[in-house]
RNA sequence: GCGCCUGUAGCUCAGGGGAUAGAGCAACGGUUUCCUAAACCGUAGGUCGCAGGUUCGAAUCCUGCCAGGCGUACCA
């Protein structure tokens, strides 16, 4: 049952007649902001009137007497300038609610018509241990991916994984010169990892000797630039002159950042030179950057010996990605990485070169599309692909095995440019693709207290596992100092306590994520998203083991007191205000989804739990005043139960009984 | 330079044409013979970055400015 939408269309009858479109006018339509204003409202009356030449309250008046809904609300009062205010029939509510107990889904309609969903998320580079930066990508996506399938839709969850870049050649680089034998047998995972670094940091130290000179130059440019605009002196014309002091602000600034960037990679630079056993091994391989690109090529190129260790490494190295998804909980249909595509690549860049899509432009072969200021590369002078080459190549691929009606890839802003080239040049490519829905659900950085890309104190990246290990520690130190206080002394077992930390570290961590509006920053804490209270998954949790809590301190059988379908009873506002909450589950998930913003569903779930909290205090269960209101309001806590495991379960979130 | 995003309470953030701008944290004050006080109820706290404009109505849309982040032809 969506009420919004029902509401919506007893207001397109109604208005038949008086305009010839009523779609824009129906999204004024909408839940009340204060209870005192009725349960939902219809806005539109002021600019209806407008168009119509007529007083707004006229027309709200003329609207609300057509409007056929008395078995839903009271009689529609028109309030203000032409508020059309409604407020839902309690006994209208009470039956909603029944309808949604014998329900499976708690009342939540199905989508119609439903569509097939590509979604693409999480693809870490598998050479290297998941970070903190993947965990946005990982969460939101399987979000999405869940909700979108609950409301009736075919998805399809793909893990596009980096498996096939420089980082691989950076592995086999490794393996070749500094593999340490005894503990890439015992421990494979970690000799690939350090390998990884080893190489990479050796790589860095060159690059960063090479760029060095020529940043140093760029500075004393922009060091000159600032001297000779410290010298302009004052016109008088006061635009020009403030001109000139921005100019000057602008070019100090700069400097400033190219003075950081240097004194980073002095810093790079030194780390290794005062570091014996590094040092020598840089002396050794003074052209590690070229070889390493070097093998990259020949495992591209087919070469037997490095596609052979290529092959070797890539289970370890799934398998090492594969533990964090099994502690988050996160399954895809498919895992179809940069490899899968490689065969298809030359078949992308002739194609589009065949069909004029595609320019040769100084050597590399380019899409420029209409409006952009930069082309989509496809292959580079060298002749290697790039990534809007597999990307392109992917899109085919997945029309031709799913056709989809939507692509949704998730992953971070800083790729918006890329995915706008990439779906222009898509959907020039072939008239299907004009057709397909491709979109980039973007998201912000996960910042540390500083405001900065959050990094541990030395400035490395912060790896996942570690940093769910620490969010189920100190969940673990917040449960069990809860369960020793409780009055009459614990009651929760070793190892269960375990058990409920994990669950509550995990849950916080994904819910504290998801309650940020994903086109911004957040900034990570772990004393915010373990609180527990506020709009926190513990709160959540909380408020579901307090409904079980009271389950088994009554000895209640709800399975079979649902069955009865006895009669709900919704006479104390605290009740009637948790219903109402209980009946917007659907709303809520529709509106989730039109935009891909799971924080409108934990802002949900947060109001339902709430409302519940509110009902709890004031609405005594157990004890209630009669027979037939204790039996209604355990079905109340039977609803909200199952509304907030079903809404958590979307954010793949779990729940316990006991906390 | 150009493009995208952000600026809302002391802090972290919702809201993105509709009535008096919300929540949590922090502060202050109440509530436990009662189903989990990991809770509830209340008080205090705001030029919604600034200035114009559009509108019956602007935190929300438009323009300009200020501040910050990110991106910007062969990395992903």
């Amino acid at each position: 049952m969506n009420i919004l939408a029902e509401l919506q269309n007893r207001f397109r009858t109604a208005l038949q007649g008086l305009v010839d479109d009523p779609t824009e006018l129906l999204a004024m339509v909408r839940p009340s902001q204060d209870p005192k204003f009725g349960d939902y409202q219809a806005n539109f009356a002021m600019s209806l009137g407008k168009r119509l030449g007529r007083p707004p309250r006229d027309v709200a008046t003329e609207v609300a007497a057509r409007l056929a809904i008395d078995d839903l609300c009271d009689p529609p009062e028109v309030a203000g300038p032409g508020f059309i205010n409604l407020r839902l029939k309690t006994g209208w509510l009470a039956g909603a609610v029944s309808t949604a107990l014998a329900s499976e889904r708690v009342g939540v309609a199905t989508a119609d018509p439903p569509r097939t969903y590509v979604v693409d998320y999480s693809s870490p580079n598998v050479a290297k241990p998941m970070h903190v930066g993947h965990i946005r990508s990982t969460v939101i996506g399987d979000v999405l991916k869940h909700t979108l399938r609950f409301l009736g839709h075919t998805v399809i969850s793909d893990n596009h994984i980096g498996d096939w870049g420089t980082q691989f050649g950076m592995i086999i680089y490794g393996y070749k010169h500094f593999l340490d034998r005894p503990a890439y047998e015992s421990r494979s995972v970690e000799e690939l990892g350090r390998l990884y670094r080893v190489v990479n940091r050796l790589v860095g130290y060159y690059a960063a000797k090479e760029s060095l000179p020529k940043l140093r130059e760029q500075i004393e440019k922009q060091r000159a630039a600032v001297a000779a605009q410290a010298q302009v002196v004052p016109s008088g014309d006061k635009a020009a002159d403030k001109n000139a002091a921005k100019a000057l602000r602008r070019g100090e600034s700069n400097l400033q950042e190219l003075e950081a960037s240097r004194a980073a990679l002095a810093a790079s630079i030194a780390e290794i030179d005062h570091d014996p056993h590094l040092s020598k091994l840089a002396q050794a391989h003074p052209d590690i950057g070229r070889d390493v690109l070097a093998e990259t090529a020949k495992l591209h190129q087919g070469d037997a010996e490095n596609l052979k260790l290529w092959s070797e490494f890539l289970p370890a190295c799934l398998a090492d990605i594969e533990r964090i998804y099994q502690r988050l909980g996160v399954t895809f249909d498919v895992t179809l990485g940069e490899s899968f595509y490689h065969d298809r690549l030359a078949g992308v860049v002739d194609d589009l070169l065949k069909r004029k899509i595609a320019t040769i432009s100084d050597g590399a072969v380019c899409v420029f599309n209409e409006g952009q200021a930069a082309p989509l590369i496809i292959r580079k002078q060298d002749g290697a692909f790039l990534y809007g080459t597999t990307d392109l190549a992917t899109i085919q691929y997945r029309v031709e095995t799913w056709s989809p009606d939507a692509v949704l890839y998730v992953v971070d802003h800083r790729q918006g440019l890329h995915f706008e080239q990439l779906f222009a040049a898509a959907k020039r490519w072939k008239p299907e693709y004009a057709r397909l829905e491709l979109q980039h659900i973007s998201f912000g950085t996960v910042l540390g207290d500083d405001g900065r890309p959050f990094k541990t104190r030395s400035g490395d990246t912060v790896g996942l596992w570690g940093l769910l290990d620490e969010a189920v520690r100190r969940a673990h130190e917040v449960v069990s100092t809860g369960d020793d206080a409780k009055p009459g002394g614990p009651e929760i077992s070793a190892e269960r306590r375990q058990q409920i930390a994990e669950v509550v570290g995990i849950g916080a961590l994904k819910y504290a994520d998801l309650a940020n509006n994903r086109t911004s920053d957040y900034t990570f804490s772990y004393d915010r998203m373990l609180a527990m209270n506020g709009n926190t998954a513990t709160y959540m949790q909380y408020a579901y083991a307090r409904v079980l809590s009271i389950f088994a301190r009554g000895g209640v059988e709800i399975g079979a007191l649902r069955e009865q379908a006895a009669a709900i009873e919704l006479g104390h506002p605290a009740e009637r205000g948790l219903a109402l909450s209980l009946l917007q589950f659907s709303e809520a998930l529709e509106q989730t989804m039109a935009e891909y913003r799971p924080n409108f569903l934990t802002a949900y779930l947060f109001e339902v739990a709430n409302r519940y909290s509110t009902f709890f205090e004031q609405c005594p269960v157990l004890k209630a005043p009669s027979e037939a209101s204790r039996t209604s309001r355990l079905l109340l806590c039977d609803l909200t139960a199952r509304t907030l495991k079903q809404g958590l379960a979307l954010l793949r979130i779990d729940v316990v009984d006991k906390m």
